[in-house]
DNA sequence: AGAATGAGTCAACAACTGTTCACCGAAAAC
DNA sequence: GTTTTCGGTGAACAGTTGTTGACTCATTCT
């Protein structure tokens, strides 16, 4: 018997060395572990053998590469933590006025969204559900996450007149309700809809709001 | 051998009528599936047998309650919902202008989310989470709760410039920033403590840059 | 009184779970 | 060219899972 089966990080393309290969089957797992939570299961219900049987190793293999499952998770919110920090990367720094810029930065994340799917469903769905551990390690990313927007809005001038520290609450409301908006998203079908434009204009709407309470708001207020 | 062991529904209290005791199982079964996911599990981890064993009942018990875990899930949502409509209801009408109004209602809310800890931890974290039937039936519930509460401001004669369908949308978001509290608000130990304060604070924070948006919407803006 | 109902029980089922251990064989190190 | 390393394998383990069907026996209905 010359060989049963093909290990996944042989499926497609030649060989390459041996830590190139073992990083391939690694991301095969995690990429099964994203398959899986895609079909509408949380990743505190997936199972060991569940996601190697879906990434094609054999249930041994696991164990090559993580500890358990809380680590596999851990690397999840790690991927998960770059694929934000990117779209901020690509976002940043276009011109127009408010209402412009908004309007097509909506429309950037949309995109994005779409394209990084299973990453944003296991972000916007683990944020606050299942494992302690990784709802802990996502909060500190996403956290992460707005502090850069506000540095972003401090270097593009906008909101001159806000402290930092309201700043930072301003961008932390702002990325709760972009996940938020991703979650509605990614329950809709692929393809553009009605209920699609609806949900990304009340998003537009929502951050327009946002926006306008922040224009409006002065760091030593106590009364209306 | 006379009863190898009472059944959960005659633990505490005598007994009563059969459609009593058969509620009182039915009961102890969904707060046993409330009582394991606060041990930092989601909804679509639970198995059968194990809420069965958590509620003192055998297995097969189940079955005379709910078809299936989605059933009982549905009842979970359900029961939430209605704890929802009851803090809506406690909450109602009370004096005092825009800042003391706001500082109080998160006080009751931070109250009331602490009463129904098991609740709020259910809707707040399957809401985005695990099973789309189930995220489905929150979302509709949290719809319903959204638009209550413009009922209610409409009431009290609050931001009366905004049409309808902007008030809506606005309490759309203040309810997806209350349930995001509740979420942060029950990672957090029973107990008050420095960061509870600091959480709230912002949580107050973000609701009054939300009013305060509001308060300079215009309906037919279009400009900045 | 007697019959019907139905919530809860018990035993059994095939299927699946996470983890262990020894083993293989190609790539890497010497 | 020999040895070491190590990612992937296969068999086996004790435990757990969801679901079935036949069985109690107190409450309810007649």
């Amino acid at each position: 018997m010359p060989r049963s089966q093909p290990p996944a990080a042989e499926r497609d393309g030649l060989l390459a060395t041996r830590g190139e290969r073992k990083q391939r089957t690694r991301e095969a797992l995690l990429d099964a572990a994203l398959r899986l939570m895609a079909e509408g299961r949380s990743f505190t219900s997936l199972g060991l053998r569940e996601i190697t049987r879906e990434a094609g190793v054999v249930p041994t293999s696991f164990y090559r590469h993580f500890r358990d499952l809380d680590e596999l998770g851990l690397a999840l919110v790690d991927d998960g933590a770059g694929t934000l920090r990117r779209l901020l990367r690509e976002a940043r720094a276009r011109g127009g006025d408010y209402e412009d810029l908004l309007r097509r930065s909506v429309a950037i994340y949309r995109d994005y969204v779409r394209e990084h799917r299973l990453a944003f469903l296991f972000v916007a769905s683990e944020r606050s559900g299942g494992s302690p551990l990784i709802r802990a390690a996502i909060r500190t990313e996403v956290s992460h996450f707005a502090s850069e927007l506000a540095q972003d809005l401090r270097r593009l001038n906008l909101l001159p007149h806000l402290s930092t520290a309201t700043l930072v609450m301003v961008c932390g409301l702002v990325v709760d309700t972009m996940l938020n908006a991703a979650g509605l998203l990614l329950d809709l079908p692929e393809s553009p809809s009605r209920q699609e434009e609806e949900l990304l204009e009340t998003f537009v709407r929502q951050l327009r709001l946002i926006f306008l309470g922040a224009a409006a708001w002065r760091d030593d207020q106590k009364r209306s």
